[in-house]
DNA sequence: GTCAATAACTTGTCATACAAATTTGCACCC
DNA sequence: GGGTGCAAATTTGTATGACAAGTTATTGAC
Protein backbone atom coordinates (compact mmCIF):
# COMPACT_ATOMS: atom_id res chain seq x y z
CA UNK A 1 0.00 0.00 0.00
CA UNK A 2 1.40 3.04 -0.96
CA UNK A 3 1.06 6.21 1.02
CA UNK A 4 1.59 9.62 -0.38
CA UNK A 5 2.93 12.28 1.63
CA UNK A 6 0.43 14.23 4.07
CA UNK A 7 -0.34 17.20 5.07
CA UNK A 8 -0.62 18.01 8.85
CA UNK A 9 -4.06 18.02 9.90
CA UNK A 10 -5.54 20.50 12.58
CA UNK A 11 -5.30 17.92 15.06
CA UNK A 12 -1.82 16.58 14.82
CA UNK A 13 -0.54 20.14 14.79
CA UNK A 14 -2.99 21.43 18.09
CA UNK A 15 -1.94 17.88 19.54
CA UNK A 16 1.93 18.47 18.60
CA UNK A 17 2.33 21.54 20.38
CA UNK A 18 0.19 20.58 23.56
CA UNK A 19 2.70 16.96 23.82
CA UNK A 20 5.63 19.71 23.34
CA UNK A 21 4.29 22.06 26.06
CA UNK A 22 3.60 19.14 28.39
CA UNK A 23 6.95 17.08 28.08
CA UNK A 24 8.82 20.38 27.95
CA UNK A 25 7.84 21.08 31.57
CA UNK A 26 5.61 24.35 31.23
CA UNK A 27 2.64 22.34 31.90
CA UNK A 28 3.42 19.41 35.11
CA UNK A 29 1.52 16.96 36.86
CA UNK A 30 -1.29 17.94 38.40
CA UNK A 31 -1.53 21.11 36.45
CA UNK A 32 -4.88 21.52 34.47
CA UNK A 33 -4.81 22.83 30.57
CA UNK A 34 -6.19 25.83 29.58
CA UNK A 35 -10.28 25.27 29.07
CA UNK A 36 -11.56 23.56 25.83
CA UNK A 37 -12.81 27.33 25.17
CA UNK A 38 -9.63 28.88 25.45
CA UNK A 39 -7.46 26.77 23.61
CA UNK A 40 -10.14 27.33 20.71
CA UNK A 41 -9.55 30.85 20.79
CA UNK A 42 -5.51 30.37 21.21
CA UNK A 43 -4.91 27.78 18.17
CA UNK A 44 -7.88 29.51 16.06
CA UNK A 45 -9.59 26.27 15.49
CA UNK A 46 -13.03 24.60 16.46
CA UNK A 47 -13.32 22.97 19.62
CA UNK A 48 -14.31 19.64 17.77
CA UNK A 49 -10.43 19.98 16.86
CA UNK A 50 -9.19 20.30 20.42
CA UNK A 51 -11.26 17.98 21.59
CA UNK A 52 -9.90 15.33 19.23
CA UNK A 53 -6.19 16.67 20.13
CA UNK A 54 -7.19 16.57 24.15
CA UNK A 55 -8.28 12.76 23.17
CA UNK A 56 -5.09 11.68 21.81
CA UNK A 57 -3.16 13.05 24.73
CA UNK A 58 -5.43 10.71 26.98
CA UNK A 59 -4.45 8.20 24.68
CA UNK A 60 -0.89 9.00 25.21
CA UNK A 61 -1.33 9.11 28.81
CA UNK A 62 -0.18 12.75 29.31
CA UNK A 63 -3.83 14.19 30.68
CA UNK A 64 -6.63 13.08 32.52
CA UNK A 65 -9.74 15.43 31.68
CA UNK A 66 -12.39 15.93 34.00
CA UNK A 67 -15.74 16.46 33.16
CA UNK A 68 -16.88 19.94 34.88
CA UNK A 69 -13.20 20.64 36.58
CA UNK A 70 -10.90 20.52 33.38
CA UNK A 71 -7.78 18.65 31.65
CA UNK A 72 -4.65 18.09 33.83
CA UNK A 73 -1.55 16.88 33.37
CA UNK A 74 -0.56 13.58 35.06
CA UNK A 75 2.01 11.85 35.20
CA UNK A 76 3.38 9.91 32.60
CA UNK A 77 4.14 6.11 32.98
CA UNK A 78 7.77 5.41 33.21
CA UNK A 79 9.02 5.05 29.60
CA UNK A 80 10.39 2.31 28.34
CA UNK A 81 13.44 4.20 26.79
CA UNK A 82 14.58 2.45 23.64
CA UNK A 83 18.15 1.24 23.54
CA UNK A 84 20.20 3.60 21.31
CA UNK A 85 17.09 5.70 20.18
CA UNK A 86 19.58 8.69 20.11
CA UNK A 87 21.78 7.41 17.52
CA UNK A 88 21.70 9.61 13.99
CA UNK A 89 23.01 6.86 11.58
CA UNK A 90 23.35 9.69 9.45
CA UNK A 91 26.04 11.68 11.77
CA UNK A 92 29.47 9.85 10.78
CA UNK A 93 30.24 10.61 14.40
CA UNK A 94 27.40 8.28 15.92
CA UNK A 95 28.38 5.37 13.30
CA UNK A 96 32.28 5.97 14.95
CA UNK A 97 30.80 5.70 18.16
CA UNK A 98 28.57 2.35 17.43
CA UNK A 99 31.81 1.11 15.85
CA UNK A 100 33.82 1.41 18.80
CA UNK A 101 31.24 -0.26 21.66
CA UNK A 102 30.73 -2.96 18.70
CA UNK A 103 35.06 -3.54 18.81
CA UNK A 104 35.24 -3.84 22.23
CA UNK A 105 32.05 -6.90 21.75
CA UNK A 106 32.71 -8.41 18.84
CA UNK A 107 36.60 -8.67 19.29
CA UNK A 108 35.38 -10.91 22.96
CA UNK A 109 32.64 -12.48 21.02
CA UNK A 110 35.24 -13.59 18.70
CA UNK A 111 37.69 -14.60 20.97
CA UNK A 112 34.98 -16.38 23.23
CA UNK A 113 33.64 -18.02 20.05
CA UNK A 114 36.92 -19.54 19.25
CA UNK A 115 36.37 -20.93 22.60
CA UNK A 116 32.99 -22.45 22.39
CA UNK A 117 31.71 -23.11 19.21
CA UNK A 118 29.71 -26.51 18.46
CA UNK A 119 29.84 -28.24 15.27
CA UNK A 120 26.49 -26.83 14.39
CA UNK A 121 27.33 -23.36 14.99
CA UNK A 122 30.61 -24.01 12.59
CA UNK A 123 28.44 -24.76 9.96
CA UNK A 124 26.39 -21.65 10.67
CA UNK A 125 28.99 -19.33 10.43
CA UNK A 126 30.53 -21.22 7.43
CA UNK A 127 27.46 -20.57 5.33
CA UNK A 128 27.09 -16.70 6.32
CA UNK A 129 30.29 -16.17 5.46
CA UNK A 130 29.63 -17.85 2.00
CA UNK A 131 26.66 -15.49 2.01
CA UNK A 132 28.63 -12.48 2.60
CA UNK A 133 30.88 -13.25 -0.26
CA UNK A 134 28.37 -14.51 -2.54
CA UNK A 135 26.36 -10.92 -1.95
CA UNK A 136 30.31 -9.33 -2.99
CA UNK A 137 30.26 -10.65 -6.33
CA UNK A 138 26.55 -9.75 -7.40
CA UNK A 139 26.17 -5.91 -5.83
CA UNK A 140 28.57 -4.83 -3.56
CA UNK A 141 28.41 -5.18 -0.24
CA UNK A 142 25.28 -7.30 1.53
CA UNK A 143 25.28 -5.63 4.69
CA UNK A 144 22.62 -7.91 5.84
CA UNK A 145 25.06 -10.79 5.36
CA UNK A 146 27.42 -9.36 6.82
CA UNK A 147 25.53 -8.80 9.80
CA UNK A 148 24.04 -12.51 9.94
CA UNK A 149 27.66 -13.10 9.92
CA UNK A 150 28.54 -11.49 13.36
CA UNK A 151 25.21 -12.38 14.60
CA UNK A 152 26.49 -16.25 13.92
CA UNK A 153 30.22 -15.58 15.82
CA UNK A 154 27.81 -14.08 18.62
CA UNK A 155 25.98 -16.98 18.79
CA UNK A 156 28.88 -19.02 18.93
CA UNK A 157 29.62 -17.32 22.12
CA UNK A 158 27.24 -19.42 23.49
CA UNK A 159 26.39 -16.69 26.12
CA UNK A 160 23.12 -14.65 25.47
CA UNK A 161 24.09 -11.45 26.44
CA UNK A 162 26.41 -11.07 23.52
CA UNK A 163 23.86 -11.69 21.10
CA UNK A 164 21.05 -9.50 23.07
CA UNK A 165 23.53 -6.65 22.31
CA UNK A 166 24.39 -6.87 19.19
CA UNK A 167 20.47 -7.71 18.24
CA UNK A 168 19.85 -4.17 19.91
CA UNK A 169 22.76 -2.33 17.95
CA UNK A 170 21.56 -4.55 14.45
CA UNK A 171 19.14 -2.08 13.47
CA UNK A 172 21.77 0.71 13.56
CA UNK A 173 24.40 -1.08 12.12
CA UNK A 174 23.87 -0.98 9.02
CA UNK A 175 24.49 2.33 7.17
CA UNK A 176 22.06 4.41 5.56
CA UNK A 177 21.65 4.15 1.92
CA UNK A 178 22.82 7.89 1.77
CA UNK A 179 25.85 6.82 3.46
CA UNK A 180 26.95 3.85 1.00
CA UNK A 181 25.62 4.79 -1.98
CA UNK A 182 26.32 8.18 -2.71
CA UNK A 183 29.99 7.77 -4.21
CA UNK A 184 31.80 5.95 -6.17
CA UNK A 185 31.19 1.61 -6.61
CA UNK A 186 32.62 -0.46 -4.20
CA UNK A 187 36.50 -0.76 -5.49
CA UNK A 188 37.32 -4.25 -5.91
CA UNK A 189 40.05 -4.00 -3.55
CA UNK A 190 38.38 -3.10 -0.86
CA UNK A 191 35.84 -6.12 -1.33
CA UNK A 192 38.75 -8.40 -1.51
CA UNK A 193 40.08 -7.04 1.87
CA UNK A 194 36.93 -6.85 3.29
CA UNK A 195 36.60 -11.04 2.05
CA UNK A 196 40.57 -11.50 3.41
CA UNK A 197 39.66 -9.79 6.94
CA UNK A 198 36.02 -12.26 6.77
CA UNK A 199 38.02 -15.10 5.95
CA UNK A 200 41.02 -14.30 8.54
CA UNK A 201 38.20 -14.12 11.38
CA UNK A 202 36.55 -16.91 10.44
CA UNK A 203 39.40 -19.30 10.17
CA UNK A 204 40.89 -18.23 13.02
CA UNK A 205 37.73 -19.21 15.41
CA UNK A 206 37.43 -22.34 13.46
CA UNK A 207 41.12 -23.29 14.15
CA UNK A 208 40.51 -22.40 17.79
CA UNK A 209 43.00 -19.56 17.77
CA UNK A 210 41.42 -17.37 20.89
CA UNK A 211 44.39 -14.73 19.86
CA UNK A 212 44.19 -14.89 16.41
CA UNK A 213 40.26 -14.62 16.81
CA UNK A 214 40.48 -11.48 18.56
CA UNK A 215 43.38 -9.92 16.40
CA UNK A 216 41.45 -10.38 13.30
CA UNK A 217 38.32 -8.73 14.37
CA UNK A 218 39.91 -6.33 15.93
CA UNK A 219 41.75 -5.36 12.44
CA UNK A 220 38.40 -5.50 10.69
CA UNK A 221 36.55 -3.46 12.67
CA UNK A 222 39.22 -0.74 12.88
CA UNK A 223 39.02 -0.70 9.21
CA UNK A 224 35.59 0.23 9.27
CA UNK A 225 36.72 2.96 12.15
CA UNK A 226 39.32 4.11 9.77
CA UNK A 227 36.82 4.66 6.64
CA UNK A 228 34.60 6.40 8.29
CA UNK A 229 37.34 8.84 10.09
CA UNK A 230 38.72 9.43 6.84
CA UNK A 231 35.01 10.24 5.58
CA UNK A 232 34.76 12.69 8.64
CA UNK A 233 37.53 14.06 7.32
CA UNK A 234 36.35 15.02 3.73
CA UNK B 1 -5.87 15.95 44.41
CA UNK B 2 -8.63 13.34 45.18
CA UNK B 3 -9.60 11.59 42.39
CA UNK B 4 -13.23 9.87 42.85
CA UNK B 5 -13.84 7.06 40.55
CA UNK B 6 -15.01 7.69 37.06
CA UNK B 7 -17.58 5.80 34.75
CA UNK B 8 -16.51 5.10 31.16
CA UNK B 9 -16.85 7.81 29.10
CA UNK B 10 -18.60 6.98 25.53
CA UNK B 11 -15.03 7.77 23.56
CA UNK B 12 -13.53 5.36 26.44
CA UNK B 13 -15.95 2.49 25.39
CA UNK B 14 -15.15 2.85 21.65
CA UNK B 15 -12.08 3.05 21.96
CA UNK B 16 -11.41 0.36 23.84
CA UNK B 17 -13.92 -1.84 21.98
CA UNK B 18 -12.11 -0.93 18.54
CA UNK B 19 -8.60 -1.20 20.16
CA UNK B 20 -9.76 -4.96 21.04
CA UNK B 21 -10.92 -5.46 17.52
CA UNK B 22 -7.49 -4.80 16.14
CA UNK B 23 -5.15 -6.00 18.75
CA UNK B 24 -7.09 -9.50 18.47
CA UNK B 25 -6.19 -9.88 14.87
CA UNK B 26 -10.10 -9.14 13.78
CA UNK B 27 -8.46 -5.92 11.71
CA UNK B 28 -5.25 -6.70 10.09
CA UNK B 29 -2.61 -4.33 9.11
CA UNK B 30 -3.47 -2.97 5.75
CA UNK B 31 -7.39 -3.71 6.77
CA UNK B 32 -10.20 -0.64 6.99
CA UNK B 33 -12.14 0.18 9.80
CA UNK B 34 -15.79 0.86 8.61
CA UNK B 35 -16.78 4.17 8.05
CA UNK B 36 -17.00 6.31 10.44
CA UNK B 37 -20.81 6.80 9.80
CA UNK B 38 -21.07 3.16 9.75
CA UNK B 39 -19.52 2.91 13.73
CA UNK B 40 -22.28 5.44 14.18
CA UNK B 41 -24.70 3.17 13.74
CA UNK B 42 -23.06 0.12 15.13
CA UNK B 43 -22.27 1.79 18.38
CA UNK B 44 -25.06 4.03 18.26
CA UNK B 45 -23.41 7.30 19.41
CA UNK B 46 -22.29 9.97 17.75
CA UNK B 47 -20.01 10.85 15.07
CA UNK B 48 -18.24 12.81 17.24
CA UNK B 49 -17.42 10.20 19.71
CA UNK B 50 -16.49 7.94 17.34
CA UNK B 51 -14.17 10.38 15.79
CA UNK B 52 -12.44 11.04 19.64
CA UNK B 53 -11.94 7.36 19.75
CA UNK B 54 -9.98 7.61 16.11
CA UNK B 55 -8.05 10.29 17.57
CA UNK B 56 -6.76 8.34 20.39
CA UNK B 57 -6.47 5.03 18.10
CA UNK B 58 -4.45 7.28 15.99
CA UNK B 59 -2.17 8.29 18.91
CA UNK B 60 -1.74 4.70 20.03
CA UNK B 61 -0.10 4.34 16.58
CA UNK B 62 -2.69 1.41 15.54
CA UNK B 63 -4.45 2.80 12.70
CA UNK B 64 -3.70 6.16 9.85
CA UNK B 65 -6.56 7.59 8.77
CA UNK B 66 -6.79 9.14 5.39
CA UNK B 67 -9.33 11.48 4.63
CA UNK B 68 -11.21 10.53 1.59
CA UNK B 69 -10.09 6.98 1.95
CA UNK B 70 -10.89 5.45 5.47
CA UNK B 71 -9.16 4.36 8.47
CA UNK B 72 -6.47 2.08 8.18
CA UNK B 73 -5.08 -0.29 10.91
CA UNK B 74 -0.95 0.04 10.58
CA UNK B 75 1.79 -1.89 11.81
CA UNK B 76 2.22 -1.69 15.39
CA UNK B 77 5.60 -0.13 16.35
CA UNK B 78 7.88 -3.14 17.49
CA UNK B 79 7.36 -3.31 21.62
CA UNK B 80 10.19 -2.23 23.28
CA UNK B 81 11.72 -5.18 24.95
CA UNK B 82 13.33 -4.20 28.04
CA UNK B 83 17.05 -5.48 27.60
CA UNK B 84 18.55 -8.22 29.83
CA UNK B 85 14.92 -8.86 31.21
CA UNK B 86 15.92 -12.86 31.21
CA UNK B 87 18.77 -12.34 33.44
CA UNK B 88 18.20 -13.76 36.46
CA UNK B 89 20.79 -12.81 39.04
CA UNK B 90 20.24 -15.65 41.38
CA UNK B 91 21.87 -17.97 38.96
CA UNK B 92 25.71 -17.85 39.20
CA UNK B 93 25.97 -18.92 35.37
CA UNK B 94 23.50 -15.65 34.60
CA UNK B 95 25.99 -13.55 36.67
CA UNK B 96 29.18 -14.94 35.03
CA UNK B 97 27.20 -14.37 31.37
CA UNK B 98 27.48 -10.69 32.57
CA UNK B 99 30.68 -10.59 33.54
CA UNK B 100 32.28 -12.23 30.08
CA UNK B 101 29.71 -9.01 28.26
CA UNK B 102 30.85 -6.40 30.58
CA UNK B 103 34.39 -7.61 30.60
CA UNK B 104 34.55 -6.97 26.48
CA UNK B 105 32.76 -3.65 27.06
CA UNK B 106 34.67 -2.30 30.09
CA UNK B 107 38.11 -3.05 28.96
CA UNK B 108 37.82 -1.53 26.17
CA UNK B 109 36.02 1.55 27.63
CA UNK B 110 38.93 1.62 30.30
CA UNK B 111 41.30 2.16 27.29
CA UNK B 112 39.25 4.63 25.33
CA UNK B 113 39.11 6.84 29.02
CA UNK B 114 42.37 6.70 29.05
CA UNK B 115 42.95 8.34 25.86
CA UNK B 116 39.98 10.94 26.03
CA UNK B 117 39.18 11.74 29.77
CA UNK B 118 39.09 15.44 30.76
CA UNK B 119 40.23 17.07 33.79
CA UNK B 120 36.98 17.29 35.43
CA UNK B 121 36.20 13.35 34.32
CA UNK B 122 39.49 12.75 36.20
CA UNK B 123 38.28 14.05 39.19
CA UNK B 124 35.17 12.50 39.28
CA UNK B 125 36.85 9.04 38.34
CA UNK B 126 39.05 9.82 41.80
CA UNK B 127 35.83 10.94 44.02
CA UNK B 128 34.52 7.95 43.06
CA UNK B 129 37.63 5.93 43.69
CA UNK B 130 37.27 7.38 47.19
CA UNK B 131 33.92 6.32 47.70
CA UNK B 132 34.54 2.65 47.08
CA UNK B 133 37.13 2.87 49.41
CA UNK B 134 35.33 4.35 51.73
CA UNK B 135 32.51 1.93 51.26
CA UNK B 136 35.13 -0.80 52.00
CA UNK B 137 36.37 0.47 55.39
CA UNK B 138 32.88 0.21 56.60
CA UNK B 139 30.50 -2.55 55.49
CA UNK B 140 32.58 -4.73 52.86
CA UNK B 141 31.65 -3.66 49.28
CA UNK B 142 29.68 -0.90 48.45
CA UNK B 143 28.29 -2.33 45.33
CA UNK B 144 26.64 1.16 44.56
CA UNK B 145 29.64 2.79 44.56
CA UNK B 146 31.62 0.61 42.49
CA UNK B 147 28.73 0.91 39.90
CA UNK B 148 29.69 4.39 40.20
CA UNK B 149 33.24 4.19 39.55
CA UNK B 150 33.13 1.55 36.67
CA UNK B 151 30.37 4.20 35.14
CA UNK B 152 32.92 7.79 35.68
CA UNK B 153 35.24 5.29 33.26
CA UNK B 154 32.22 4.84 30.89
CA UNK B 155 32.26 8.35 30.97
CA UNK B 156 35.38 9.35 30.02
CA UNK B 157 35.34 7.55 26.84
CA UNK B 158 32.92 10.49 26.23
CA UNK B 159 31.11 7.80 23.82
CA UNK B 160 27.45 7.64 25.01
CA UNK B 161 27.49 4.67 23.33
CA UNK B 162 29.61 2.88 26.62
CA UNK B 163 27.59 4.72 28.88
CA UNK B 164 24.49 3.84 27.57
CA UNK B 165 24.91 -0.22 27.25
CA UNK B 166 26.43 0.23 31.54
CA UNK B 167 23.64 2.01 32.21
CA UNK B 168 21.53 -1.15 30.97
CA UNK B 169 23.27 -3.93 32.31
CA UNK B 170 23.31 -1.28 35.65
CA UNK B 171 20.62 -2.87 37.43
CA UNK B 172 21.93 -6.40 36.91
CA UNK B 173 25.54 -6.23 37.77
CA UNK B 174 25.12 -5.73 41.63
CA UNK B 175 25.17 -9.23 42.91
CA UNK B 176 21.59 -10.10 44.67
CA UNK B 177 21.90 -9.81 48.60
CA UNK B 178 21.48 -13.68 48.92
CA UNK B 179 24.38 -13.98 46.62
CA UNK B 180 26.55 -11.73 49.06
CA UNK B 181 25.64 -11.80 52.36
CA UNK B 182 24.94 -15.80 52.62
CA UNK B 183 28.15 -16.29 53.30
CA UNK B 184 31.09 -15.44 55.67
CA UNK B 185 32.32 -11.76 55.99
CA UNK B 186 34.34 -10.52 53.19
CA UNK B 187 38.07 -11.10 53.93
CA UNK B 188 40.43 -8.07 54.14
CA UNK B 189 42.88 -9.49 51.65
CA UNK B 190 40.08 -9.58 49.10
CA UNK B 191 38.63 -6.46 50.02
CA UNK B 192 42.58 -5.26 49.80
CA UNK B 193 42.94 -6.98 46.89
CA UNK B 194 39.85 -4.75 44.85
CA UNK B 195 41.08 -2.11 46.45
CA UNK B 196 44.53 -2.53 44.62
CA UNK B 197 43.06 -3.78 41.41
CA UNK B 198 40.75 -0.68 41.72
CA UNK B 199 43.64 1.78 42.05
CA UNK B 200 45.68 0.13 39.23
CA UNK B 201 42.89 1.07 36.82
CA UNK B 202 42.54 4.28 38.17
CA UNK B 203 46.37 4.90 37.69
CA UNK B 204 46.35 3.58 34.31
CA UNK B 205 43.52 5.68 33.28
CA UNK B 206 44.98 8.77 34.57
CA UNK B 207 48.41 8.16 33.57
CA UNK B 208 47.14 7.71 29.79
CA UNK B 209 47.91 4.15 29.44
CA UNK B 210 45.85 2.58 27.32
CA UNK B 211 47.41 -0.81 27.36
CA UNK B 212 47.78 -0.88 31.02
CA UNK B 213 44.40 0.17 31.09
CA UNK B 214 43.44 -2.68 29.73
CA UNK B 215 45.31 -5.07 31.44
CA UNK B 216 44.10 -4.03 35.14
CA UNK B 217 40.30 -3.87 33.59
CA UNK B 218 40.39 -6.97 31.95
CA UNK B 219 42.56 -8.22 35.86
CA UNK B 220 40.04 -6.92 37.83
CA UNK B 221 37.01 -8.39 36.21
CA UNK B 222 38.48 -11.83 34.97
CA UNK B 223 38.82 -11.99 39.37
CA UNK B 224 35.09 -11.52 39.45
CA UNK B 225 34.28 -14.46 37.14
CA UNK B 226 36.39 -16.52 38.74
CA UNK B 227 34.85 -16.20 42.48
CA UNK B 228 31.38 -16.79 40.50
CA UNK B 229 33.07 -20.07 38.87
CA UNK B 230 34.78 -21.01 42.34
CA UNK B 231 31.33 -20.40 43.82
CA UNK B 232 29.50 -22.53 40.98
CA UNK B 233 31.22 -25.51 41.92
CA UNK B 234 30.44 -25.11 45.54
C1' DG C 1 -9.98 -1.18 -23.61
C1' DT C 2 -8.77 3.59 -22.21
C1' DC C 3 -9.66 8.07 -20.51
C1' DA C 4 -12.16 11.87 -18.59
C1' DA C 5 -15.97 13.59 -16.09
C1' DT C 6 -19.16 13.03 -12.58
C1' DA C 7 -21.25 11.05 -8.60
C1' DA C 8 -20.77 8.82 -4.37
C1' DC C 9 -18.31 8.14 -0.42
C1' DT C 10 -15.12 9.33 3.39
C1' DT C 11 -12.47 12.09 6.53
C1' DG C 12 -11.51 17.00 8.37
C1' DT C 13 -13.38 21.09 10.25
C1' DC C 14 -16.76 24.33 11.92
C1' DA C 15 -20.85 25.76 14.46
C1' DT C 16 -24.66 25.21 17.60
C1' DA C 17 -27.16 23.12 21.26
C1' DC C 18 -27.99 20.53 25.35
C1' DA C 19 -26.47 17.35 29.31
C1' DA C 20 -23.63 16.25 33.25
C1' DA C 21 -20.31 17.41 36.56
C1' DT C 22 -17.36 20.67 39.05
C1' DT C 23 -16.15 25.13 40.79
C1' DT C 24 -17.10 29.69 42.31
C1' DG C 25 -19.62 33.29 44.48
C1' DC C 26 -22.94 34.92 47.59
C1' DA C 27 -26.31 34.97 51.22
C1' DC C 28 -27.35 33.44 55.61
C1' DC C 29 -26.62 31.57 60.16
C1' DC C 30 -24.04 30.62 64.43
C1' DG D 1 -14.86 35.08 61.55
C1' DG D 2 -16.11 30.51 60.01
C1' DG D 3 -19.29 27.18 58.13
C1' DT D 4 -23.18 25.77 55.19
C1' DG D 5 -26.33 25.71 51.39
C1' DC D 6 -27.74 27.09 46.97
C1' DA D 7 -27.61 29.23 42.52
C1' DA D 8 -24.80 30.69 38.82
C1' DA D 9 -20.82 30.14 36.16
C1' DT D 10 -17.64 27.20 34.13
C1' DT D 11 -16.02 23.04 32.00
C1' DT D 12 -16.15 18.63 29.76
C1' DG D 13 -19.21 15.03 27.20
C1' DT D 14 -22.35 14.26 23.58
C1' DA D 15 -25.38 15.10 19.64
C1' DT D 16 -26.57 17.24 15.26
C1' DG D 17 -26.11 19.64 10.96
C1' DA D 18 -23.38 21.76 7.43
C1' DC D 19 -19.61 22.44 4.38
C1' DA D 20 -14.71 21.49 2.62
C1' DA D 21 -11.19 18.49 0.83
C1' DG D 22 -9.76 14.24 -0.89
C1' DT D 23 -10.46 9.43 -2.63
C1' DT D 24 -12.87 5.87 -5.05
C1' DA D 25 -16.32 4.06 -8.05
C1' DT D 26 -19.24 4.59 -11.93
C1' DT D 27 -20.56 6.04 -16.42
C1' DG D 28 -20.21 7.57 -21.04
C1' DA D 29 -17.51 8.80 -25.10
C1' DC D 30 -13.99 7.46 -28.22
Amino acid sequence: MQMPPKRKTLVVEVLDSLRAQITSGQYKPGDRLPSEARLTEEYGVSRTVVREAVAALRADGLVDPQRGAGVFVIEPEPAAVAPFSDVDTDRLSSMIELLELRAAIEVEAAALASQRRSPAQEEKIIGALQAVNEGAEGSGINHEADFNLHMAIAEATNNPRFVEVLKMLGAQMIPRHGLTSSGAPISPDYLALLKQEHEQIVNAVLDGDEVAARAAMRQHLKGSQTRYRRLLRG
